[in-house]
DNA sequence: GAGTTTGAAACT
DNA sequence: CAGTTTCAAACTC
């Protein structure tokens, strides 16, 4: 793993050591006062406290987090790690990013009967505003997330979610509001499926891997992101993209025990916390209905007449949890006794659709963005994005009615509104902004990984496979051309097609992918997968592209949450999502059995769990994160069509300067595990061309082997 | 609190 | 796939 990148830290003059420290203070002062609200074991804060140590000390310490989850939080701090000591930890929650809603009360309703519940899915949550994000807190011990607001809220959360006690059932939480209405927010990880030993093998492995990302993804954002400011957020766990998703919810909810979690217990919990924790600030007035009908907090009280909380019209059952007592609905079926009409509805729902319950709303924004962003001065306006985008008319996408602003995110491309006054970010913004950060990203990741190719050659290692590998990703500017141009052309020249084509060498490289993928001559990750994808294939990738632009920043957490069938096919996935999925299965069965959560029981089988597969992996395999980094920036519509656009023009390019090659580039810096180097390289030069240099080096310290991968994707093939 | 507006979900 | 209807939240008064 490479830890070492040069960031841009924003506060050069604070080491490192200084701000965890600063961190850690912060945090007990914020944790004394929350123990004070609620009793909460001093145990997590000093797991908390620990992890920080630990990643001061060594990195490599990270293999704590094999063992344990880790949760990671820097309020303004660049980082702060929570982890819990975690000898029994097994279950790794992660993935987690999500961008909280308005929904203020939506959060939680962890039914804690005066206990927080051992594992960790409970946020805290969430607010977004910027001005309360370091107010925010992280409550859950387990959870870990990492917030980059540099602008607005971008964060980027990585939950890991460890049960503490070993004990058990991990109670988690449930989002109860979260993301209600937009059920992706929250993206929440399956907590348990790391539970079960049969998995446990790969689940080290897993961890292994995603603790070094998760380090790396710290380290990367203490160093670039500085002062940006780093928003906490109690969120349900849900991941960054964080993400997000009632399905995950619902897999926590799977997971908890009934007993903690209920409807009512939520509430009360939640209304009586929500209001110490200063959850979402952001608004008041939201589900002012429901909040005023009832005290607390909890996060949809639907009022839902005709439908009997049964279609998506209904916040609870949108959000995958059970209706409670605080709703106002009439005939309402959408509760435990009516368990299997709930469930059936949600099957049929997703028969329909089987992105229905996924997250509507995923994190784009990569570190890439976010940084190069700033440095161009440009606004980072997305932190999320709608998935499907909004389609006002007459709100201007400046009320509620609009989804993405009801989400705190900007419109996007993908949006058909008219007349869109976004504040959090238009959509004509979207694009604008989107082409630019994409031609400074593709420059700054050709100059990188020029510099490294050059260097390897030089080192006459692996140079055949390099050089093919340069041509593939560079096709057009050979190394060298590229250093007899001067550095004098940065975005202008480099066009995003480039990469296209990289890219797609990048799929040829990787097997595994590129033969799934029937059509693997489109640049575009999507464009790989068939065009009949139209069904589940389509979506999934649709919400890869997200979750990769996600994982570039987060990598934790990976927005979206999938279809469970799709998570098996989706080639992207992880071996560890593979088997969490499984596990999770197995284990929500178990916890249906049990009791009855307020999350539907079924819903880790159902779309859900695959989504969980997705979060639970807060590191994405090697050949997802090659897709990734292809798909990062083609996740937005908008540089999709730039890329696509260009293509032709990188083709006749080809000999486009590029910037001259620096010898310090991370590439270098990282460290390739011993597996087929030319693959790795790919992918991490996949990976630079996404993130962009800086960021490329650590995302993609070590790759998992891809055998999982490509079996996980073989399967899906064999499914589709 | 009633009524209106709005846009997503559902339906055709 | 497009148009229409239904629905419940958001909003206004």
């Amino acid at each position: 793993m490479i830890r070492g990148r040069k960031g841009r830290c924003r506060r050069p003059g604070l080491s490192k050591m200084e701000r965890i420290l600063r961190s850690s203070q912060h945090l007990k002062r914020r944790w004394k006062r929350l123990k004070r609200m609620e009793a909460l074991p001093n145990s997590h804060l000093m797991f908390a406290l620990n992890f920080g140590s630990d990643l001061l000390v060594d990195h490599a310490s990270r293999q704590q987090c094999y063992t344990s989850g880790a949760q990671v939080a820097h309020p303004h701090e660049p980082i702060q790690l929570k982890t819990y000591n975690g000898s029994e930890v097994s279950q790794l929650q992660r993935g987690m990013s999500r961008r909280c809603l308005q929904f203020e009360q939506a959060q939680h309703e962890i039914i804690m009967d005066g206990t927080y519940p051992p594992t960790p899915a409970i946020n805290l949550f969430g607010s977004i505003s910027p001005a309360s994000s370091t107010e925010l807190e992280i409550l859950d011990s387990s959870q870990v997330e990492l917030t980059i607001s540099p602008y607005k809220e971008q964060t980027m959360t990585a939950i890991f979610s460890a049960d503490i006690s070993g004990k058990s059932p991990l109670a988690v939480s449930k989002p109860s509001g979260i993301g209600l209405h937009l059920n992706s927010i929250v993206n929440t990880l399956p907590m348990g499926s790391s539970a079960s030993k049969p998995t446990m093998s790969h689940h080290l492995v897993e961890n292994k891997i995603s603790c070094s990302k998760l380090l790396n993804l710290v380290e990367r954002v203490s160093l670039t992101a500085g002062d940006r400011v780093l928003q906490t957020k109690a969120s349900l766990a849900t991941s960054p993209a964080t993400s997000e998703s009632f399905h995950n919810m619902e897999f926590f909810n799977n997971l908890q025990p009934p007993e903690q979690v209920t409807p009512h217990n939520k509430r009360r919990f939640s209304s009586e916390h929500a209001g110490n924790f200063e959850w979402s600030p952001s608004n008041p007035k939201k589900k002012r209905k429901k909040a005023s009908s009832t005290v607390g907090d909890d996060c949809k009280r639907c009022n839902c007449r005709k439908t009997k909380c049964l279609k998506l019209y209904c916040d609870c059952f949108a959000a995958g949890i059970y209706c409670a007592g605080t709703c106002a609905c009439q005939g309402c079926f959408n509760r435990p006794e009516y368990d299997e009409t709930v469930l059936e509805t949600r099957q049929q729902i997703e028969s329909r659709n089987p992105l229905a319950f996924a997250p509507k709303i995923v994190q784009h924004v990569t570190e890439f963005h976010a940084i190069d962003a700033e440095d161009l001065g440009l606004f980072t306006p997305y932190s999320g994005k709608h998935k499907t985008g909004c389609n006002c008319k007459k709100s201007m996408c400046v009320k509620k009615y609009c989804e993405c602003y009801q989400a705190n995110v900007g419109c996007s491309n993908a949006c058909r509104c008219e007349g869109c006054r976004n504040i959090h970010g238009r959509k004509e913004e979207y694009a604008m902004t989107q082409e630019i950060v994409s031609k400074r990203a593709n420059e700054e990741n050709l100059e990188g990984m020029a510099g490294e190719k050059l260097k390897m050659v030089a080192n006459n290692k692996f140079l055949h496979a390099e050089l093919y590998d340069l041509r593939s990703l560079t096709p057009p500017t050979p190394s060298f051309e590229y250093l007899s141009h001067g550095k004098d052309t940065p975005k202008s020249r480099l066009l995003p097609g480039r990469y296209v084509l990289s890219s797609e060498s990048d799929f040829s490289m990787l097997p595994s992918y590129a033969k799934s993928s029937s059509s693997p001559s489109n640049s575009h990750g999507n464009d790989m997968l068939p065009n009949t994808s139209k069904t589940l294939d389509m979506a999934i990738l649709g919400q890869e592209l997200d979750y990769n632009s996600t994982e570039i920043t987060g990598q934790f957490s990976p927005q979206f949450d999938g279809l469970a069938d799709f998570s098996d096919q989706t080639p992207l996935l992880n071996p560890s999502s593979i088997m969490m999925a499984s596990s999770a299965s197995s284990k929500t069965q178990d916890k249906a059995n049990d009791s009855q959560p307020q999350v539907y029981p079924g819903s880790a089988r159902l779309s859900p769990s695959s989504s969980h597969c997705w979060r639970s992996s807060p590191i994405t395999p090697m050949t997802r994160l090659g897709e990734t980094k292809n798909q990062a920036q083609d996740s937005d519509c908008g540089l999709c069509d730039i890329l696509e656009d260009d293509t032709p023009e990188i083709l006749k390019d080809s000999s486009a300067p590029i910037t001259s090659v620096k010898s310090s580039s991370p590439n270098k810096k990282r460290v390739s595990p011993p597996q087929s180097h030319t693959r790795e390289f790919q992918s991490s030069s996949s990976a630079g061309l996404k993130s962009g240099r800086k960021f490329i080096l650590k995302s993609v310290p070590s790759f998992p082997p891809l055998t999982p991968c490509l079996d996980s994707k073989d399967c899906t093939r064999k499914k589709c």
